[in-house]
DNA sequence: AGCACGCCGACT
DNA sequence: GTCGGCGTGCTC
């Protein structure tokens, strides 16, 4: 992923010339407008008309002039915003030339909150007028005005709290002219890192580490992959070149998969710079949006800590972006624009000239290929710091080892559990499946529950008195009867979910603190927060959660960690199964025995000679991942070679069939070329849409977005029908 | 993405 | 006879 130089265009547009505006609407391009009134400049945000309404848009170059002079509208105005900076523009045009996205739908990722490029409305604060006319003098207006003496100016509500009096009575004296209101520039949102802070105790290896970091900020475009077990300090480790960055007085950006459960991660920035950084993530209010939108433009927010969409920031000068956890999913962006947050910080990273670290304790496939390539420099940090070890890691064969019918714990789990609950300890059973049983079946004809709107089943969730599609939110109550055979109490829950298993525990162990956490239990921060906390302070004995348990959380009393079912994640053929599921159990395993306590990890599995199983158990990361870099280049998968989805989607299966043949006929024929397709995408109907897709295979060598656009081009999709491109796509849905 | 234009059912 | 449903098509 090479990211092209920009050709230099003329940047200056005087007034009668045309620009051309891109807007952040899903257009085939930017449209030209004429430049009127002041002359404009590339990155200037406009308002300018369209279709009888103001849009705005940014001015992205010299008009095409391929439209009708009569056509041609003028710029409404210029807003008094930052210009989007030219390191900016490129970057949501490279985007949007790679991702085969449209320009206008990149921008609008950069222009999120359009009510950050008004001024920010300035804060009005209070003095005595220098010459006040006649005003009524009372006790009350006296006291405001004897307070005043001894007080910078205030804003009217803080005046009156200082005074002891109601807001009325300062609004009198202002309508009275006896105060006069001032403009007060407002508080810096976001306080500068404390650099003097003394930094934690590194270890021999992880200062070496850190001082390599440190060391390429001074090299410009480089690329460095921070590999580290679980509780090798990380975090600690790049906060050194995140703060020899911030010395050299560029901003700093530091993405991470879920920023909602990062409450840990922010104690530790605390800790070490005195202050918090400024966040980003998607339920951010409204105020502190725009707010932190503007300081990031301005520079005044030096660190940036967010999720993937931060990278469309609008950076003042952004010198140095950390992609913590890199081998995390949630970085893969599917819906709109689809993207790969960690690549597309590296192709910033290069556009800006300035270094990118990734970290991992069990880093994605692509990346470790990278370092082998010799594209990206690696730090290796094999200890856990602070004597703490690794757990063991064992397997439970539950072909020998079986739990009781409709029962999930395996007697050898329960076993240890029991010993760990009387050592006073805690325990966490891992299951990636929300609610009680992912499928309801009639006992009687054997009828299951299925989604109407998509192909998947509804899963129970007995918390919720409901039955949930996970896919669309479609949900029902359990119906009296079985909606094919209407026999009555005939249903039946199959399979386990985190509800379930947490209902067994806690027959199992009735003296046992049980908190369930997923998604349902703990959405937003601070309910994350709050769980963290509980846990922390040993108020739960018995943590039974999904895939949001298993980030990087930190228990000092943890010392199991059972997986229900370590098999979950290998079914379903995906090209990243394997990969998957070593790095999500391993990551789990790693939340036990944090500190120096030692922890044990079961996983329950039919195959326990299953490669990732055996991995796990002997702790062989490296020979494992070396041998699935081994299959995907055999089969010419990425990294090795290049591969993109085509997705149709459209609410009518025949015309979108006759569509998918359609595109089929008109597939360019290469060698080295394949075309797979087309086929029920695996999410055959979601939210009522059928959906097929086509996989595109080739070599690193072929130019994947030209030949993609040049087979697009030569067919147009028939009302209806939506076509998605993916490239480099992840989960196969 | 909006928003207007356009052609078929229940109202004053 | 109109008001209005949202299908389709355009916006420099």
């Amino acid at each position: 992923m090479h990211a092209m130089s920009t050709t230099s265009t003329p940047s200056h547009f005087a007034p009668g010339s045309s620009v051309a505006v891109l807007l952040p609407l899903p257009l085939g391009g930017a449209y030209d407008y004429l430049a009127a009134g002041q002359p404009l400049a590339a990155g200037d945000f406009v308002a300018v008309p369209l279709a009888g309404r103001e849009v705005i848009g940014v001015v992205w170059g010299e008009g095409r002039g391929d439209i009708d002079a009569a056509k041609l509208r003028p710029v409404i105005r210029r807003l008094p915003a930052r210009p989007l900076p030219e390191v900016s523009r490129g970057f949501i045009d490279w985007v949007a030339r790679y991702t085969l996205a449209l320009p206008g739908a990149v921008l609008k990722m950069a222009m999120s909150v359009p009510a950050a490029l008004e001024p920010a409305r300035p804060l009005m604060a209070l003095r005595r007028a220098p010459a006040p006319p006649e005003f009524k003098d009372t006790p009350a207006r006296r006291k405001v005005l004897e307070a005043m003496t001894a007080l910078p100016p205030l804003a009217p509500a803080d005046l009156a709290r200082e005074a002891g009096v109601g807001p009325a009575v300062v609004k009198g004296l202002v309508e009275a002219g006896a105060l006069e209101p001032v403009e007060m520039a407002p508080p810096p949102a976001f306080a500068a890192p404390d650099l003097t802070l003394s930094r934690a105790e590194l270890s021999p290896g992880q200062q070496e580490a850190a001082d390599i970091l440190v060391a390429a900020l001074d090299k410009g475009f480089a690329v460095t992959l921070i590999d580290g077990v679980t509780g090798s300090g990380k975090t600690e480790v790049y906060f050194e070149a995140v703060a020899e960055a911030l010395a050299k007085g560029v901003q700093v950006l530091v993405l991470l998969p879920e920023i909602a459960l990062s409450a840990q991660w922010l104690e530790r920035f605390k800790r070490r710079f005195g202050v918090a950084p400024a966040l980003w993530h998607s339920d951010l209010g409204d105020a502190r949006r725009r707010e932190t939108w503007r300081a990031v433009a301005n520079g005044e927010a030096h660190v940036v800590v967010g999720a993937r969409s931060a990278l469309f920031l609008p950076f003042a000068d952004l010198g140095l972006i950390v992609v913590d956890e890199e081998h995390d999913g949630a970085f893969k962006q599917e819906d709109h624009v689809s993207y790969h947050a960690r690549d597309m910080a590296v192709v910033r990273g290069q556009l800006g000239g300035f270094p990118v670290v990734l970290a991992s304790a069990t880093p994605s496939l692509e990346s470790l290929a990278n370092v082998q390539a010799g594209r990206y420099g690696l730090v290796h940090l094999p200890d856990r710091h602070a004597g703490a070890v690794l757990p063991l890691i064992q397997t439970i064969d539950l072909r020998r080892h079986p739990p009781p019918r409709a029962h999930w714990l395996s007697p050898v789990l329960v076993e240890a559990m029991e010993e760990v609950f009387a050592a006073g300890e805690q325990a966490m059973l891992y299951l990636n499946r929300r609610g009680y049983a992912p499928l309801t079946l009639c006992r009687t004809c054997g009828h299951r529950l299925q989604c109407p709107h998509c192909t998947a089943w509804l899963v129970e969730h007995r918390s919720a008195s409901r039955l949930i599609c996970h896919h669309c939110g479609h949900h029902i109550r359990l119906p009296p009867k079985c909606p094919e055979c209407e026999a009555e109490d005939s249903f039946a829950a199959c399979g386990p979910g985190v509800e379930r298993v947490a209902e067994e525990a806690a027959k199992l162990f009735p003296q046992a603190r049980i908190a369930v956490m997923t998604s349902d239990t703990c959405s937003g921060p601070h309910a994350a927060a709050e769980f963290v906390r509980r846990v922390s302070d040993h108020e739960v004995d018995l943590l039974v959660g999904t895939q949001i348990v298993a980030k990087g959380y930190h228990f000092p009393m943890l010392t199991l960690v059972g997986v229900v079912d370590a098999d979950l994640g290998l079914e379903g053929g995906d090209l990243r199964a394997g990969e998957r599921t070593h790095q999500l159990l391993s990551q789990v395993a790693g939340r036990a025995g944090r500190a120096e306590r030692p922890g044990r990890v079961f996983l329950q599995t039919y195959q326990p000679d299953h490669p990732v199983m055996r991995a796990l158990r002997v702790g062989e990361r490296d020979s494992f991942m070396a041998r699935e870099a081994d299959f995907r280049r055999d089969a010419g998968m990425p990294p090795f070679g290049r591969l993109a989805a085509l997705i149709l989607s459209g609410p009518d299966a025949a015309v979108l069939d006759g569509f998918a043949r359609t595109l089929a006929k008109a597939a360019p024929h290469a060698q080295s070329i394949q075309i797979l397709g087309p086929a029920p995408a695996p999410m055959a109907l979601l939210r009522g849409k059928h959906r097929r897709r086509f996989l595109v295979q080739c070599g690193r060598t072929i130019n994947l977005q030209a030949l993609l656009r040049d087979w697009l081009a030569k067919v147009t999709a028939p009302r209806g029908v939506r076509v998605q491109v993916d490239v480099d796509p992840y989960s196969f849905f």
